[in-house]
DNA sequence: CCTACCGATCGGTAGG
DNA sequence: CCTACCGATCGGTAGG
């Protein structure tokens, strides 16, 4: 893949990629984490661009100097929080080798840690309604992407007997959603730690897809 | 419970309690209806009264007669649909019984057949954010009793042993996302019916909060 | 990056 | 006096 890539000007993505459990400072713009953080409590569209730019301290045409418009902030956060997922997933799967069952634990221990480190980027998601067109398409095929490399490995899983689901694409979409939901209620200052999170959703999502493995699921 | 009830002024609320898998009509008041699928398109925030008065054929003055502003339209929505499936799924335990595995088997069936059939009114809890505090504060109160319910049963199951997850909260929270999940992308005119839509996330319910029953779950 | 603004549209209400 | 609205406009705010 590409190492110099993505809308983020600093070192998130790649690095994420290589250390996909290590996560540190956002780094977004402040621009754009005050945008992120309004987009958040109030909404796109119930967010205005003179709240965002009070909120960063500065004029609206100030902000408009930096990003076209209100859209362009919204792209820019969820181009960049699905990308970031998404290396994250890919590079938890491919430390994890070829076992099915492997793969899809360290696939959704990554994600749930993702929803649990970033969770007011991970929350946008809630808001791919009001993205326009061309920039929701790109956003949907990187969501199913990942949709598809999880389900490549749930279907190799079944094919060996180590997942029992006879659903498989159902079962993908329910543990991506259950993943996803916890960007609703995840807190930091709450009392489980995200790993703590993402081990527990491991263990859930292996029910999910109807684990029988070795060492049974209990 | 009440005989007579809820803010729908139609058989609704209390014929559905009874025969819980059964849904005919919205039969919900012309401006409802189409606040619910303007409010599902562009967001709460993203509606105008205009667009809503619009969809209806009425002016926005008359929209004023008959409900006292925006919010009203979407705190009535979102309290008939909360209603409807809390209704519905005591209907369903009741029918189902003491035994904790028929109880929950019964219970995400009628929340699914609900997300399905309903999906319209599901689909409107992305937008509890822009319920204001008191409005808000009785919505996640139903929904939150929606949760204990179901955590009562797999509680109750896991105490029999039937049930093996460690985690039977966050189980239930995980069900209940996947169940609220199907309204985001089921379509009547897909290949699968509500029923068997239903049906799929009972096993993969199951299969979440690690079921272990007499006949196995695969 | 700011001051000074625009065309239009927002949620909601006036008198009749 | 009531109901079910109407054409027009209110004070403010939207994105730009």
């Amino acid at each position: 893949m590409s190492t110099q890539s993505s809308t983020q000007p600093d070192e998130g993505t790649t690095a994420a990629a290589r250390h996909w459990r290590v996560y540190g400072p956002l780094g977004l713009h402040p621009i754009l984490l005050h945008a992120m953080e309004a987009f958040d409590e109030h909404g796109y569209h119930g967010t205005s661009v003179r709240d965002i730019a009070g909120r960063v301290g500065v004029t609206v045409p100030a902000l408009y100097y930096h990003y076209e418009n209100k859209q362009a902030l919204l792209a820019t956060l969820l181009e960049t929080s699905i990308k970031d997922v998404l290396d994250r997933c890919r590079a938890a799967a491919e430390e994890a080798g070829d076992d099915p069952a492997a793969r899809f634990r360290a696939m959704v221990e990554s994600i749930v840690l993702y929803m649990a480190h970033r969770q007011g980027l991970a929350f946008l998601d809630t808001e791919i309604r009001s993205l326009e067109p061309g920039n929701r398409a790109r956003y949907v095929a990187l969501r199913d992407y990942l949709e598809h490399m999880l389900l490549d490995t749930v279907e190799a899983g079944a094919a060996q007997g180590v997942f029992t689901t006879p659903f498989p694409a159902d079962a993908v979409r329910a543990v991506l959603v259950m993943c996803q939901g916890v960007a609703n209620w995840y807190r930091p200052e709450g009392p489980l730690t995200a790993e703590e999170v993402a081990r527990r959703h491991v263990l859930l999502g292996l029910g999910t897809v109807g684990y029988r493995g070795p060492a049974g699921n209990g």
